[in-house]
DNA sequence: AGCACGCCGACT
DNA sequence: GTCGGCGTGCTC
């Protein structure tokens, strides 16, 4: 007998291993086998008869019993096929880490999966959601799967559910016993993370993702696709319930569930903050606060209560105030930040340091200021202006607090008497069509947490924007309508598809020499929209990484995988390394 | 991906 | 004369 395995390799192809006489194998099963001379763990995806005079032979299980059902092979090769990655590092990513030592691990086989009735994925909306879920989870019969966008809310959950962890932040040797237990139903209730999604589930399995919004489902790395996605097609595959939360869903998911009459509304606190917009035309130039804040803060500490000021930019750039030119990293084009411990630029994808220029090299000025309100700034503002209370970016007991959107994640509700939002505006003008959805979850979020008696304050220069009337009116729906209809007329997701194509290159001229036959070759398709890289400022001197982004029908990753293979598997170093992200989320 | 093979530049 | 750069090709 022979088997066909696949590897954690970007190829789209398996390896053909003789199967020893003493050994049963069956598809899903993991196995050492050695390529090349090293030994690497791979799964198994079919058996075969064949010639095995030539083949080397597979060292040992790594299982004693497949630790993928078939539905969950199915599943790999659906979400391989939809990312345009290989089928090796798709289900790799998905499998819990392999025991330590030389022997096989012996466990119970897994159940089969019974098809059973499909019904839509349900989104659960409202501040009583998560309530609703802890308490359906102990109450049902079932086994559940949770998914959480990261280790932190994993952590919460399994602590609330009593439930072990799948995640990386639990041990290795608990992960593995985690999924055993989930498999065996020994442990009926799970909790994880997108690399959750395979383990297997006694049937009815009840499958839930938290916080269905956050772009955390989809981290960079295999498998390259938003656990959202997996979880819907895996629900569809088994007949399971699949349970969606959010406090502001994406504009993808209300939409589908919208349809399907699967929006489910769950009653919370009701008493709704005041949400109160402040005008930053001028202000915002010389100081951070406006005059509605600063009453705000004022009125609020008088009486004991804490006020947090959210900051959507983690730091500052530098600009030149002569000519406008913004520093930009050389290697990825994103604004270099001003990292004042250190004195330095900073690049935050390439961890690139370079010092603080003293001239502007596209101008000579010399005029260099740092751009936009970081937290920092904030800090030091906010503490001139009001020199007696206690103001912290990182002590939440402070009486101002000061941080990014995810500090509103660490405060219960109804601990603070008031939020401010010290620009909303970095979202909203950003060219980045979920800019209305990312400034919707941030007051959205913001309201939450203040709940009852307390204040929202949204400086902006957009007060009349849709997503803010929708949070002063609680109602949800007045923003997706509106969201909705301009996806569709400008014919953005959920109304299309998405796909960033990437070269990494030595020199710009080489990735753009690259880029450009990939353009060439998509040319022929009919349907794509390809939009021209954004054009970067000039202190771009040799930029290694150019992209661009192509637009097109749902079915994108098959029109467009044929043509693109080629350049996936011949990874040539010198032109240039060819990646491609379906449907990216920043 | 990782590793071996192979063909041209600056060193003992 | 060699050491070593990285471009190319292959892995059952």
């Amino acid at each position: 007998m022979i088997c066909d395995v696949v590897f954690d390799l970007p190829l789209h192809q398996s390896f053909a291993y003789a199967i020893p006489s003493a050994m049963t194998l069956h598809p899903g099963q993991r196995v050492w086998a050695r390529l090349r001379g090293r030994p690497l763990i791979g799964v198994v995806i079919a058996l075969r008869d064949g010639d095995e005079a030539r083949l080397h032979s597979i060292e040992r299980p790594v299982e004693s019993v497949p630790i993928l059902s078939n539905a969950a092979l199915e599943l790999g090769r659906w979400s391989a096929e939809e990312s345009l990655s290989s089928l090796g590092s798709t289900l790799l990513a998905l499998l819990p880490p392999p025991a330590r030592g030389s022997r096989t691990e012996v466990v119970a086989p897994p159940p089969e999966h019974v098809a059973g009735h499909a019904s839509p994925p349900e989104l659960w909306v409202g501040a009583g959601r998560e309530a609703r879920l802890a308490q359906q989870l102990r109450g049902q019969s079932g086994s559940a799967l949770v998914v959480a966008p990261d280790r932190e809310r994993a952590a919460r959950w399994a602590a609330t559910l009593d439930a072990p962890r799948l995640d990386s932040g639990a041990p290795d040797a608990a992960r593995r016993a985690a999924w055993f237990a989930a498999s065996r139903g020994r442990a009926r209730i799970v909790v994880g993370t997108r690399s959750a999604v395979l383990t297997p589930l006694p049937p009815p399995a009840t499958l839930v993702l938290l916080d269905e919004h956050d772009p955390a489902h989809k981290p960079p790395g295999a498998p390259r696709m938003h656990a959202r996605d997996l979880l819907i097609r895996r629900a569809t595959l088994a007949g399971s319930r699949l349970l969606m939360l959010s406090a502001t869903p994406s504009v993808e998911s209300w939409w589908r569930a919208d349809r399907q009459r699967a929006i489910r509304p769950c009653l919370g606190t009701e008493p709704w903050p005041q949400i109160i917009t402040a005008d930053t035309r001028r202000i915002l130039r010389n100081h951070p606060i406006t005059l509605p804040l600063t009453r705000t803060i004022e009125d609020m500490t008088r009486s004991g209560r804490r006020v947090a000021l959210i900051v959507t930019r983690r730091s500052a750039a530098l600009i030149c105030t002569e000519c406008g030119e913004l520093f930009r990293c050389p290697e990825c084009a994103v604004p270099l930040y001003v990292s004042r411990p250190q004195k330095a630029l900073a690049c935050r994808l390439c961890a690139r340091v370079e010092p603080l220029p003293e001239h502007c090299p596209s101008c000579g000025g010399h005029r260099l200021f740092p751009f936009g309100w970081d937290a920092e700034r904030v800090e030091a503002a906010v503490r001139k202006r009001f020199p007696k209370l206690s103001v912290s970016r990182a002590d939440p007991r402070a009486q101002v607090l000061i941080g990014t959107p995810a500090i509103l994640r660490a405060l219960g509700p109804g601990t603070l008497g008031a939020v401010g939002v010290v620009t909303l505006d970095n979202l909203l003008t950003v060219p980045d069509f979920r800019g209305g959805e990312r400034a919707l979850e941030l007051v959205w979020a913001a309201a939450e947490t203040v709940g009852r008696g307390g204040r929202v304050i949204i400086q902006t220069l957009h007060p009349e924007h849709y997503a803010i009337q929708a949070v002063q009116q609680q109602d949800l729906r007045t923003f997706y309508e509106q969201e909705i209809k301009l996806r569709a007329e400008l014919r953005y997701p959920p109304f299309s598809r998405l796909c960033l194509i990437s070269v990494k290159s030595r020199s710009q001229s080489e990735a753009q020499a690259r880029l450009g036959d990939v353009a060439q070759a998509l040319r022929g398709i009919t349907g794509l929209t390809v939009y021209p890289p954004a054009p970067f400022g000039s202190v771009v001197a040799r930029s290694a990484r150019r992209q661009v982004v192509i637009k097109g029908p749902l079915g994108l990753p098959r029109l467009i995988a044929p043509v693109l293979r080629p350049f996936l598997e011949q990874r040539r170093r010198g032109a240039g390394v060819v990646e491609v992200e379906m449907d990216p989320v920043s």
